[in-house]
DNA sequence: GCCGGAACTACCCTGTCGGGTAGTACCATA
DNA sequence: TATGGTACTACCCGACAGGGTAGTTCCGGC
């Protein structure tokens, strides 16, 4: 019996790809394709597919949500993750959210057949440099949300007496935040932090 | 006479999707595939296509740089970039090194197809999202070396006095450049460069 | 030969940054 | 009840940032 596999990704040339890809293949065929995040959750309920390969930049509900809410209403579900950069901290957040394996859009199509093959009989598969990321990424950050705010306010260029007008506290309390986040980041001044914060995708631009 | 097609990404499942896209057309072919920049301009060399569809983020030689080769040696070659982020200046380094149309990856097959006709035949095309950003663009930065190498260090976190050192000049050397630098970026501050300079891709993370 | 831009150097001055220390209040967990 | 984390406030201090002004060198264009 053929392995049932369900494409999320919202470029539909990927989307075409893989469905020609998975087409030479006797071992699996293609159950439906998703272009977000909502419709790959509708779509799994429905075709209950071995494999969701999902990609993680997705307008509307991402494919972090998406995995979420997957793996929230079929635990057995087994979803590869299909990124562009593996040092996202989506990555990361995807694999803790449940996802089986993460491999880059540049891996061989050879490779990512294996990758497919191993995730749909419960397998797990990493690419090497996710694999490092994500080692890095659990032991890294952990910043409180009042943390992210005031990281948030610095990333934007924003001065501590700016950042203090705009949540109404003092510019010491802004500092105190600031020391907490540098020491987390290992950032010795704020552009260090804004570095750090940007390359590691702890926010967006 | 069928359209000849040159590929060009590094992502083999977008090699193969648009291969697929094409081979369902009958006024088009594929004349071949590249999965970097170097690649790309001996292979627009030896089959002369009539449309280069061109990936921008590829390792090694880049989509710009290939593009500007490939315009070099073969002024009469239509070249279509295809990119995933419309905001990236690379996208109007493309343009400005001789791409005719620039559209995202995440663009219908239908308007994929109408735009490399459009290409082929000459015109020029370009997604509204690209269209607007390479409007502010051409209004924008314009750094010298000198001044984006100061600017990188400052993206990495480093202080005046770091990078004094680092250039073997003096601290009012480079602050006399970020005075430059702010002031074409449009920042008022270090913290506000950096997000600027990232936000509009002047340099990579 | 003059002019403008780029790449500096030097000095002054004010505001901001970041470190250190210390103390308060609140909340959850043990 | 104690302990620890989070969210602040306050004060001191030295270092750094950024603005202003002014001057030198070199180079390429008119």
């Amino acid at each position: 019996m053929k392995k049932k596999v369900l494409i999320v990704d919202d470029h539909s040339l990927v989307r075409l790809g893989l469905s020609a890809l998975l087409g030479y293949q006797s071992d699996m065929e293609v159950a439906g394709e998703a272009e977000d995040g909502e419709e790959a959750v509708h779509m799994a309920c429905k075709v209950r597919p071995d494999v969701i390969v999902m990609d993680l930049m997705m307008p509307g509900v991402d494919g972090v949500e998406a995995t979420r809410r997957i793996r929230e209403k079929l635990p057995d579900s087994h979803i590869l993750i299909l990124t562009t950069f593996g040092t996202s901290a989506d990555v990361a957040r995807a694999i803790a959210a449940g996802a089986s394996g993460a491999i880059m859009k540049d891996t061989s199509n050879e490779d990512l057949l294996n990758a497919i093959r191993t995730v749909a009989e419960g397998g797990k598969v990493f690419s090497p440099e996710i694999e490092q990321h994500v080692k890095e990424y659990s032991v890294s950050p952990d910043l409180t949300q009042r943390q992210m705010e005031i990281l948030h306010s610095v990333t934007r260029g924003l001065s501590n007496p700016d950042i203090a007008k705009q949540f109404g506290i003092t510019v010491d309390g802004v500092k105190a935040h600031l020391n907490v986040i540098f020491a987390k980041l290992g950032a010795a001044n704020r552009s260090e932090a804004i570095a750090i914060a940007l390359r590691r995708h702890l926010l967006k631009l």
